[in-house]
DNA sequence: CAGTTTCGTGACAACGTTGTCTCGCACGGC
DNA sequence: GCCGTGCGAGACAACGTTGTCACGAAACTG
């Protein structure tokens, strides 16, 4: 026969708490706390105080449920790992922009699970969420419809939204990655490897139409990897690449993650000082290396900065035309780039 | 004269609009989305085709409004910088105890402010989350009662609470320090510089006593610097101390960025063959660096797996005393830390 | 076969808030 | 001194859901 206590059923006041101990009405209450007219100097004192007293905050849920607006001043970010540095700088910018806004953020890894992006949206949705910032990982965004008829506004980041128009902001990776390979043309290579994440990936998709750019003649499909994800995928490839027969003299790797998998290779072959090699995406420490890794560096603070403002704006009430919005990156020439192909 | 037409006032669909569509109560459907016994097959299977149809979700701030456990599924996760590759970490693997339960995440910054904090934890405690993950900023958290008190879980990650008994998960700081300086007094250095952030942070004085622990003799007070934050604070003190009277042989850094800017200045210096570096915590690419980097690396997805699994337990009704975990650390030996003393 | 139990279903209140409506009263105009 | 006017304040419904209760029909009991 066991019997827990219950301790005491925790409970936060309300407003009707509140206003037994002003000795108003609740509406009153309500009245004070939202800042509407037509209650006397002394009253909302009164009020005033007996809400600092017990420490009255109004019970979201409820307000969401009887407002006009339907607001819960909230947004989720639906990013592809919470924990890579490029989604984790993006999500703090678009904290940085919420959070003067009274809004709070949620947000999740999609971990390029489309099953998990849907899942997510749903989710969120159903919690009527003001706002979804998402970096799509399936091929397809048509159902997104849905919310937006909800009334729930959303923004692509990083990856455009497929089967729908909606706001987006994304790098320019073609340009990015076509100036990379230009640079290592400049430099005087002609075999340039390119070394990729899947193709299925927009941005991966983009960035080898770059490299097909920056080359400037056919490309030598024996010096294209595709489907890496993992540094020791990436490793392996260089690896084959440069042990094999006619082996590249210079890397262009198309992520982040790849490109630490080069280096590693290179230095094992003890070839870094040998083989040129351009990355995109920046990465942390890239400049204490030897050589100093070349990158074409992305700015993810600035895009979660443009998509939580354009997310807003729609929050408000903006109902133009969907934009897109590009942001530049910039090569940052640190030294394995600029190694001279060997004669 | 403008007038903005309403564009059909954007509504998800509710029990009433399935129960009609099924030709049932509003409360059948409740009932048959609850899962509750008491409802004949025919009708259910009409029911579920109907908020199949609907695309009906349960609205969950009504929900959560009139059911008595009052739960959100949700919790907060309150950390120093989602954007720093320690908090990220933690952050993810917080999310991936979270998501199988059917709970999601709101994350926030603190940025070391106190006051920061206590915001976040009235903002997210209005909000009724069922539980609180937090690495303290300020100096007390004794205000965390009122939010116990409410019903809110909470356990604190990486530092533990101060003038408030709750669980905690936490790096053993001071035994990794030890260990690190141990290690490096065996190698044959005597003259060991303490580099480290502000000891008004928890893990920082821990840090702090177990470079005490380690070296065995009095501390010598012109190879102790404090109050380091940035790279740059790092790199400043340590070339001053390299290039001033009676340099140390050897340098432990107490928190990650203050290990990067050492090796900066090293590199600078030209002294990174010669003087030996360990670090606490550690960062992606010590190992791809020359020498590569001795580290006391701590385990934050641990940390995180811990306290969500704590955190969990507390709101599923655990009642037990306080717990303190403490996640060990592992020296990793890169060569930084290998190298002997100048003679 | 009357009386009782069970079971499926619906009516209704309640959660804590906001929006609308009404009421009482002091005030000003004639 | 009478009546509209305005304004502060409360009563009440509603939001979308869950918990409680009541009802009618079918299924048991003796």
């Amino acid at each position: 026969m066991e019997r827990e206590p219950p301790p005491s059923a925790p409970r936060r006041p309300t407003m009707r708490d509140v206003a037994a101990r002003a000795g108003v009405s609740f509406k009153t209450v309500s009245r004070v706390v939202n800042g509407e007219p037509g209650v006397s100097a002394a009253l909302a004192e009164r009020v005033r105080s007996a809400v600092d007293e017990l420490d009255f905050r109004p019970h979201p849920g409820a307000r969401v449920l009887r407002r006009t607006d339907r607001r819960t001043a909230s947004i989720a970010l639906l990013l592809e790992d919470v924990a890579n540095p490029f989604s984790a700088a993006l999500a703090r910018a678009v904290e940085d922009e919420a959070v003067p806004r009274g809004v709070v953020v949620f947000s999740a890894s999609l971990d390029e699970d489309p099953g998990r992006e849907r899942e997510f949206v749903r989710e969120f949705g159903a919690r009527h969420v003001d706002g979804l910032l998402l970096a799509p990982a399936g091929a397809d965004q048509s159902y997104l419809a849905a919310e937006l008829r909800a009334g729930t506004a959303v923004v692509c980041v990083d990856r455009p939204a497929r089967g729908l128009e909606v706001d987006s902001v994304l790098t320019t990776n073609t340009l990015g990655a076509r100036d990379a390979v230009r640079h290592l043309v400049a430099a005087g290579h002609r075999r340039i490897a390119f070394l990729g994440d899947r193709p299925s990936i927009d941005t991966a998709r983009r960035r080898f139409q770059g490299y097909r750019d920056g080359l400037g003649e056919p490309v030598d499909p024996r010096l294209v990897v595709h489907d890496l994800r993992a540094p020791g995928d990436a490793d392996g490839a260089v690896t084959a690449l440069l042990t094999g027969p006619a082996p590249p003299t210079a890397l262009f790797t198309a992520q982040n993650l790849v490109t630490i998998g080069a280096v590693r290779a290179l230095r094992r072959l003890g070839l870094e000082h040998v083989v040129a090699l351009v990355g995109f995406d920046d990465f942390l420490l890239a400049d204490l290396l030897s050589p100093g890794v070349t990158v074409v560096a992305q700015d993810p603070a600035a895009i979660g900065r443009i998509a939580a403002g354009l997310l807003f704006a729609r929050i408000a009430g903006d109902r133009g035309p969907p934009q897109t919005r590009l942001v530049p990156t910039t090569l940052v020439r640190r030294g394995s780039g600029e190694i001279p192909p060997r004669e």
